[in-house]
DNA sequence: GACTATGGCCTTTTT
DNA sequence: GGCCATAGTC
């Protein structure tokens, strides 16, 4: 232990021991900076601090989970449970628990995730019939995320020339309406949004001073990951806390900086500067993990932004290989691609699938690779996407909870008032709705005078309204008696929705099932784990699970797997072989971005944290012709590409490679396609045999198979989906006809392909009975 | 009230 | 290609 210091290069260890008084500390990508926060942490218990006076904010679970697990390692971990640490959300909803009444809150108040939000706007633009197409859920979202996140709150908002004027810009001119609403009716249901957590922490800090000095006593230091990324809101509060012992640690690097759509700003580090004048600062410019070409080929791509501070990271690592650029016909084709460089390493190289990440920018690309994967029996892991929170199942079985903890909150209300199916229609919970609403009271105390008040409602509703309004008071009474998994199954059984998704045989039901058992399992586990004495019950849990994402569930069967992910999540992580894949331009950068200067930075700055997420290999991958919304769209390649400096960079087409693997074992045959043709656009559909005596069927090693047609098809618009016994579709290639290429159980593949025909006409072929003799 | 077919919209990125 | 809201039907 005590020759930690031992394992810090120079500049690493003035950063550690320097700990008093304000610190900037900024770490080039790969420069150790997970290293220098931990070490500098137990530099701090070593020196004597206590660990429940010390604050650490990250912007992720897993930063925090992996920083304290390498804590731990360093010094013990009975210093670590005690420490602050953790995210900003989770560690302020803390805060606002325990001071929920000054708030005028309930301590056992709902977070609203994103989908909650968005559905309670949608429903509040629907009220004020306003037009859904100028006012869309999600960028009203982003108006009024943003508003919060600049402490303007509702009432503010609406005597805000600055935001107001932009409203009338954009059309919205009624957005400070709908703002209002939403923030009265998550009152009422005692419910708070993600930017509430950091606005109303404001907003207790500003209104009530004495907490404020308590928590600013609370924590003699404070140290902050990924500073780059704070907005002003969070930025505030890391002021304000650190106003009474200005021991204050920010960590961060302005060229990682990627987050700024959510409102971070990366003058906030600037800002550190001016404002703690005696500041300490400290530059991490070597890295550890890349070869120098990776760094190296970093660097030429972040000097093309006009817009940073200046660093010169390098790395002492061996020369390396050169970064791989692979051009593919077709986005199937890129996955294909990649898949088989994964397959090479690990054979070849006997690398393992964890060294192996694919990144994309956005979720939507994540299909192709899953498949291609899937195709080879490679184990992956998707990071992000639709959070196993955010399914409906899930959704389903946490809006019990909450309403069992927290009855005030409407949406959870409205969530299960009719699931499982009780006989509840539509029209009935709208007139309680309606009523809630008159007398300005949550749908609960509304339901709780159902059986007194006239609300026009038929006996049967009565009824039933009633024996639901037992059943949730019954699981009420038991919340601080029974333990949270012991009740989570309770309420999991006597609801009805494990009957109801068990009598459900088919797949996705069985799997909607399994998911249940899992969210009851996670529950059992975080019991388990928690660090209270004796029982943990429903609220504890349900305090947690809504800052929770999939990563934090992480299973041990996941440990040797494919990493699939966005960039952004990638942040902060490392692999031995990265593949940054669809560098085009509208796909990366972004076509969303492409207006301004300084998203283009941001974007730059993306691809940079990509580039830098490589340990020995980087392979970029880009495809002449992609899908996009069902639609085949030519693509040029990415701008950044040439933003590598081509002393770097080898170029591969990957056109090549799969010809020859193609052209290995040529098989033909007649096929008898029987199918129904449908012309989207007029809304014709027929149903017609087709004989094509001319397909060709092309076996290959790899147990996928091709369709060769020939006719005046002049472009395939969403190649082959619905292939019955699992069978899809690798790829589409153009010339002489149409290649498909298909893997699968044959014979007997059903298959849907979309053709786009001369006239431009889209035509949709089902073929059935396709048979191969291989 | 429950179930099913269709059309619209969609894609940035996350706590 | 896929999700969701809505209209239309039983």
């Amino acid at each position: 232990m005590n020759d930690y210091l031992k394992q810090l290069n120079e500049a690493q260890k003035q950063a550690v021991i320097n700990y008093k008084g304000p610190s900037l500390i900024i770490a080039g990508a790969g420069s150790g900076k997970t290293r220098v926060l931990t070490y500098r942490i137990a530099h701090l218990l070593e020196n004597g601090v206590k660990p429940w006076r010390i604050l650490a904010l990250t912007f992720t679970n897993k930063a925090a989970k992996e920083m304290k697990e390498r804590i731990a390692n360093l010094i013990g971990e009975e210093h670590v449970r005690s420490l602050w640490m953790g995210t900003f959300h989770s560690i302020f909803a803390k805060f606002l628990r325990k001071e929920a009444e000054l708030m005028g809150y309930p301590s056992s108040f709902t977070i609203y995730d994103t989908v909650d939000t968005k559905s309670i706007l949608r429903a509040i633009i629907k009220e004020l019939q306003l037009d859904d197409k100028t006012y869309k859920a999600s960028s009203v979202y982003g108006r009024i995320s943003s508003a919060k996140n600049n402490l303007i709150t509702a009432s503010a908002y609406e005597s805000n020339q600055h935001v107001r004027l932009l409203d009338e810009k954009s059309k919205k001119p009624e957005l400070y309406r709908i703002y209002q609403i939403y923030a009265q009716r998550c009152r009422r249901s005692g419910a708070m949004d993600f930017d509430d957590l950091l606005l109303n922490t404001n907003l207790l800090f500003r209104d009530f001073p004495e907490v404020l000095t308590k928590y600013q006593n609370k924590f003699d230091y404070i140290l902050v990951d990924e500073y780059q990324d704070t907005n002003f809101s969070q930025y505030l509060i890391v002021k304000k806390l650190a106003q009474q012992h200005k021991n204050i640690c920010v960590v961060g690097d302005d060229a990682q900086s990627i987050y700024s759509f959510r409102g971070a700003k990366i003058e906030n580090i600037l800002k550190f500067k001016e404002e703690y004048q005696n500041h300490k600062f400290f530059k991490l410019e070597q890295n550890y993990r890349s070869t120098k070409n990776i760094v190296e080929a970093a660097n030429s791509v972040i000097e093309k932004n006009k817009d940073r501070i200046k660093k010169d990271v390098f790395s002492k690592n061996e020369e390396g290989n050169k970064i791989k650029l692979i051009q593919a016909l077709t986005d199937n084709e890129e996955g294909f691609v990649v898949v088989n460089k994964i397959y090479e390493s690990v054979f070849i190289d006997k690398t393992k699938y964890i060294n192996h990440a694919i990144l994309y920018r956005t979720n939507a690309q994540s299909r192709i690779f899953e498949e291609a994967l899937r195709r080879r029996s490679i184990p992956y892991k998707i990071y992000g996407g639709t959070s196993f929170y955010q399914r409906k199942e899930i959704k389903d079985l946490l809006a019990y909870f909450k309403l069992v903890v927290n009855k005030r909150d409407d949406e959870a209300f409205k969530r299960v008032i009719n699931y499982p199916k009780r006989g509840i229609g539509k029209t009935s919970v709208e007139k309680l709705e309606n009523y809630a609403k008159e007398n300005d009271i949550s749908m609960w105390e509304a339901v709780s005078q159902v059986q007194t008040a006239g609300m026009g409602l038929n006996s049967r509703a009565v009824s039933q309204m009633f024996a639901f309004l037992t059943l949730i008071s019954d699981f009420t009474k038991k919340v601080s008696e029974k333990d949270a998994y012991e009740l989570a199954k309770d309420i999991a059984n006597t609801s009805g929705i494990l009957k109801d998704l068990f009598a459900d045989k088919a797949p996705e039901a069985i799997a909607r099932h399994e998911n249940v058992q899992e969210l009851l399992n996670g529950i059992k586990e975080f019991a388990d784990n928690e660090d209270t004495d004796g029982e943990t019950f429903l609220d504890d849990y349900l305090e947690s699970v809504a800052l929770l994402t999939n990563e934090d569930n992480e299973k041990e069967e996941d440990r040797n797997k494919v990493s699939l992910m966005t960039i952004h999540s990638a942040k902060g992580l490392e692999f031995r072989n990265v593949y940054v894949v669809g560098l085009e331009e509208k796909l990366f950068p972004n076509e969303m971005a492409s207006f301004s200067i300084k998203e283009l930075e941001e974007e730059r700055r993306l691809f940079y944290v990509a580039v830098t997420r490589a340990e020995k290999e980087l392979i970029l991958t880009y495809s002449g012709q992609r899908y996009r919304w069902g639609q085949l769209h030519d693509c040029s390649p990415s701008r950044f590409i040439k933003d590598i400096d081509s002393q770097f960079v080898d170029f591969y087409s990957a056109f090549d490679e799969s010809v020859d693997d193609l052209d290995t074992s040529l098989k033909t045959q007649n096929n008898l396609f029987r199918g129904r043709k449908k012309f989207t656009g007029n809304k014709f559909q027929a149903q017609k045999k087709i004989q094509k005596p001319s397909e060709k069927i092309v076996g290959t090693n790899y147990n996928k198979k091709l369709v060769k047609i020939d006719n005046s098809v002049k472009s395939v618009q969403s190649g082959i989906s619905d292939i019955s016994e699992g069978a899809k579709v690798k790829h589409a290639r153009f010339g002489e006809g149409i290649v498909l290429s298909v893997e699968g159980v044959f014979p007997n593949i059903k298959a849907n392909i979309n053709f786009k025909t001369a006239g431009k006409k889209s035509l949709l072929l089902k073929f059935a009975n396709l048979q191969v003799i291989s």
